[in-house]
RNA sequence: GGGCCUGUAGCUCAGUUUCGGUUAGAGCGCACGCCUGAUAAGCGUGAGGUCGAUGGUUCAAAUCCAUCCAGGCCCA
């Protein structure tokens, strides 16, 4: 007879290959066609749930989703869904920041030489429509990672009423007196005639003039140099681009470098480096020289030269950028023509002193030069240099230097007026760094990175000379360039936005926005002029707090949240905490949690040229988003996180035996009814209460670690959970019980009465990481009363504290170390090939003191404990030919083929086996359950003898 | 060059903080074996680490200190 027929052997159609390419993208059709997130909103309202709130930092709209944005939206998906299971209302509205230079650049391709004709509103249309195509491609991208949220109602820094708010907070700035004028130098391209941006340059090398220029010292020296005597002393600099003297305002020295006065015997003293003497006198052709002084950086501060062509002071100023690497170790300092020059001068109070115009000539401010291109003035301005005999060496250099994208020529640095929003004017330096401790910063190094950057950042430049943003909407005095702050008007500005999108404010005129009575505060004129530079656009993402949070009703100011990479601190964290703490004095974010950067597996990073790029459609279509999902998971995020081939394999590996447990255990599931079978806890075997117990510490630490955001903790425990404690050792140990016990019996209740436990906060716990996978378990669950019709309209399962079983654990622990030394002494004895199957064997345990009275506590469960056919066991003798273990002191395992037949239906050997009369071929238990089971389905007529 | 951070088996992670303390753990992968009633599954056993390097403090260092190396982000 064919026993196999009367075992109750795992049944479900749940499938064994997850095929996630296929199945993932009609689950999240299902999912929008059942209107799931609307579902999820109406039931939190229903529940009036506590909202959390994590604030979308938006991403940029050009080009697809890499890995590094996969890894945050899943990151924050993670987030949001495990709170809303964790019974908040977390609501999620996915934004995109629209505006700025690279989508221009882009456009400008697109458009080429046609751009010239256009008008800056047909331009800027362009640009939106160009958004607006990438931000449905990575709308589609994020929602195939199984990303929820508003999609359908993003928020799009080029929303109107977005646009409106920009211009808003910005004129808030204007009229609580932060906002200021001042000139900055740019890139600029003289043939262009434009601004250009970092991005928009090109490094090249060139051959420029390299010039050394003394300029003699007006001061005393003779305090610091005794032996100046009547000789001239002078500080040398070095320059490659002689043009920028005419702008001179100053040289630098180092704080911390030693200078000498050199005595050149003809009646000069040349003040330099120390470490360059050697090297600069070689160039000047002067061999008899003596070192007459020591000199400290500090006696020279402030001390004042004689510029070498105008009568006009430089003042000797210090700065940590001068550098000895090539020079003087002076360094000509030109506000006006350097970025460097420009900070340190600042701290001197000297101005971005450019008298170049547009077309790179000098204006008429510079004698003998004026109207000169300032590259062609090089050579007169040199000889010039030469005549009044400052110049002490001129040579040619070649180097690196910055050129326009476009035209190729070369670019100058020259200031112009840009706005600012101080940090200091209004105290936001201060008060920033204040609210950074009011904020909990994940990981906690976080604090200190965006402290210091806030502590020393100069004043934020705001003003871009470009078309595709929002403007700077401001008006300012035509004669004294005061900026007007009037509420009526920055009312009009932000309804004519919000009703026109910003281009109104490039279509119409001063005249247009401006009510005619009025006047400038500071000198009463009626002039204004319109600003037509547009924001930077950290400005547009940085206010997302006012435009977002603030706007719509169901989300809350501040967030709760901001999660970015680290690169963020510099970004949107900072432009949002500045805008936020000057407008509303207060950071936008209650907590601020970072992550690391997507490196390949080497922890290079990743770059097209070095070909290490890993693109999340390549590890979709190839393994499915779900094992995307698991990698993240997987991953402690704080630090950079590594991906590779061979990653995802093992992923992909997980990713199977976390799916075939589950699988196993809805198989043994098919004739269980929750809402009727249950057994009660205190009914239950130890086995199954121990499966509880260790249910209860998994789902307890889960839980806590997604309150953490440790979600590589509970990648690894519940991970752990499947192999360890369900397979190997729970659902190994019940096969016995489930496949042989006849269906309705109390021990098989019991056995499944857990695993419907067991799957369903497994399920639940994984939905937030894995939220396809838990989705299908959850569709293949045994259906209950109160079991809604999706898994993420639950919330976590209510965890039960009497699974909570210390001391049936510790007893449990001792057991399973016994059973870790059979498996061992099993093992040796398969090896020696004294048996195949552990129920081939009966085993003799040895053993003492505790271990002895535990096993003798469990003695007729060792059987189906240690799956094997019979099990003895005796205090403190020795046994010979046995295995000793060496981790459970006295205990030895002897291991004996079993001599009993072996039953057909349950595989045990047993001495029953062969006593029932009409099933010969089985044991005794066996023929009782295929009594009681028969019994119950009344299929066995014969069997009312009223033996049963 | 500066600021912040990281480095533990081939891979993913524990252990490092606050308190230095047996032989540094787990799983995967790998090798070998068992089973064929979770079967393109399941079970078992085993081999893998000078804890990035060097120096120091200490009776004792993966853990504390210093320097260096490698890598990342942000500045310059």
């Amino acid at each position: 007879m064919n026993y196999k027929k009367t075992l109750n052997l795992p049944k479900t159609k749940f499938p064994m290959k997850a095929n996630l390419a296929q199945r993932e993208p009609a689950q999240l059709k299902t999912w929008a066609e059942d209107r799931l997130y609307e579902k999820i909103r109406e039931l939190s309202e229903k529940e009036n749930r506590t909202p959390f709130i994590l604030h979308d930092g938006p991403p940029y709209a050009n080009g697809r989703i890499h890995i590094g944005t996969a890894l945050n939206k899943i990151l924050k998906d993670i987030i949001v869904r495990s709170h809303q299971m964790a019974g908040f209302d977390a609501v999620y509205v996915p934004g995109w920041d629209c505006h700025g230079l690279p989508i221009e650049h882009n456009v400008d391709k697109e458009l080429g030489p046609k751009k010239k004709d256009m008008s800056i509103s047909s331009i800027r249309k362009q640009c939106r429509k160009y958004a607006g195509k990438f931000i449905d491609i990575q709308r589609k991208e994020f929602k195939r990672l199984g990303v929820m949220g508003e999609w359908e109602q993003p928020y799009l820094t080029m929303n109107y009423a977005y646009e409106a708010i920009i211009a808003r907070e910005c004129g808030k700035f204007a009229a609580n007196g932060a906002l200021f004028r001042s000139k900055k130098p740019i890139y600029w391209c003289s043939s262009c005639n434009t601004a250009l941006a970092e991005a928009e340059i090109e490094y090249a090398d060139e051959s420029s003039p390299s010039i050394y220029v003394k300029f003699s010292v007006k001061d005393d020296l003779t305090d610091i140099i005794p032996d100046l005597g009547e000789k001239k002393a002078f500080i040398v600099i070095w320059t490659t681009t002689p043009w920028t003297i005419p702008a001179n305002l100053a040289i630098a020295l180092h704080p911390d470098f030693e200078y000498v006065a050199v005595d050149t015997k003809n009646g000069d003293v040349l003040i330099l480096a120390r470490e360059l003497v050697q090297s600069c006198m070689e160039l000047f052709e002067i061999t008899d020289y003596e070192i007459i002084a020591d000199i400290q950086a500090s006696q020279l501060e402030k001390k004042v030269c004689s510029h070498p062509m105008y009568d006009r002071d430089s003042l000797v100023i210090l700065g940590d950028h001068v550098t000895l690497e090539a020079g003087t170790g002076c360094v000509h300092t030109a506000p006006g023509h350097g970025r460097e020059d420009h900070e340190v001068g600042l701290a001197y109070g000297l101005e971005a002193y450019s008298p170049v115009d547009d077309n790179g000539c000098f204006t008429k401010e510079v004698e003998d030069f004026a109207g000169q291109f300032v590259f062609d003035a090089n050579k007169g301005i040199i000889s010039a240099l030469k005549d009044s005999g400052a110049l002490a060496a001129q040579a040619k250099m070649k180097h690196s230097y910055p050129h326009c994208w476009r035209c190729k020529q070369s670019v100058i640095f020259r200031a112009t007026p840009q706005w600012f929003i101080s940090m200091d004017k209004t105290d936001l330096r201060k008060r920033s760094l204040e609210e950074i401790d009011r904020v909990e910063w994940i990981p906690k190094w976080g604090r200190e990175r965006i402290y210091g950057m806030i502590e020393n950042r100069p004043d934020w430049c705001v003003s871009r000379q470009r078309t595709w943003g929002v403007p700077i909407a401001v008006f300012y005095c035509k004669d004294c360039e005061t900026v007007l702050t009037d509420q009526d008007t920055d009312d009009r500005i932000h309804d004519l936005f919000k009703e026109h999108g910003a281009d109104i404010w490039f279509e119409k005129d001063v005249k247009d926005i401006l009510s005619e009575n009025i006047t400038c505060a500071s000198c009463g004129s009626k002039e204004f002029i319109k600003e037509n530079d547009i924001l930077d656009v950290w400005f547009d993402s940085g206010v997302s707090h006012a435009a977002v949070l603030e706007e719509r009703p169901n989300l809350t100011w501040p967030a709760d949240l901001y999660l970015e990479g680290s690169d963020q601190h510099r970004g949107w964290f900072h432009s949002s905490l500045l805008t936020a703490v000057g407008i509303r004095d207060a950071a936008p974010y209650k907590a601020v949690l970072t992550h690391g950067f997507v490196v390949d597996e080497a922890g290079k990073k990743m770059s097209k040229s070095v070909g290490n790029v890993v693109a999340p459609k390549e590890v979709i279509d190839e393994y499915g988003a779900e094992i995307l999902r698991l990698w993240v998971s997987a991953s402690d995020y704080r630090d950079d996180i590594r991906i590779s081939q061979n990653i995802l394999k093992q992923l992909s590996d997980a990713y199977r035996r976390i799916r075939n447990t589950c699988r196993f255990m809805l198989g043994n599931l098919s004739d269980y009814d929750p809402d009727t079978q249950s057994v009660d806890y205190e009914s239950m075997t130890d086995l199954d209460k121990f499966a509880l117990h260790r249910l209860f510490g998994l789902l307890k630490k889960g839980v806590s670690a997604y309150d953490r955001y440790e979600f590589h903790v509970i990648y690894h425990s519940m991970y752990n959970f499947c192999t360890l404690d369900l397979s190997s050792v729970y659902l190994d140990i019940l096969k016995d019980r489930l496949y042989t016990s006849y269906s309705d019996s109390a021990k098989r209740r019991s056995a499944q009465t857990v695993l419907h436990i067991i799957v369903n906060g497994l399920a639940r716990l994984m939905a937030p990481l894995l939220p396809f996978t838990a989705e299908e378990v959850w569709k293949y669950m045994p259906q209950t009363q109160d079991k809604a019709d999706s898994i993420h309209l639950e919330t976590f399962i209510e965890i039960d504290e009497k699974w909570n079983n210390e001391s049936l654990g510790k007893k449990w622990d001792i057991l399973l170390q016994v059973r870790g030394e059979v498996t061992k002494a099993l093992e040796e004895a398969r090896a020696e090939k004294r048996i195949g199957h552990p129920l081939d064997a009966v085993l003799t345990l040895s053993a003492t003191d505790e271990v002895y009275e535990l096993l003798d506590e469990y003695l007729v469960d060792l059987r189906d404990i240690f799956i094997v056919s019979g099990v003895s066991i005796i205090k403190d003798q020795a046994l010979e030919n046995a295995f000793e273990s060496e981790i459970v002191s006295d205990l030895s395992i002897l291991v004996q083929k079993a001599a009993n037949s072996k039953c057909e239906r349950c595989w045990v050997h047993d001495d029953s086996v062969g006593t029932v009369d009409d099933h010969p071929g089985i044991c005794s238990r066996c023929y009782e359950q295929l009594e009681k089971g028969q019994l119950e389905k009344g299929q066995l007529e014969k069997s009312d003898d009223g033996s049963a």
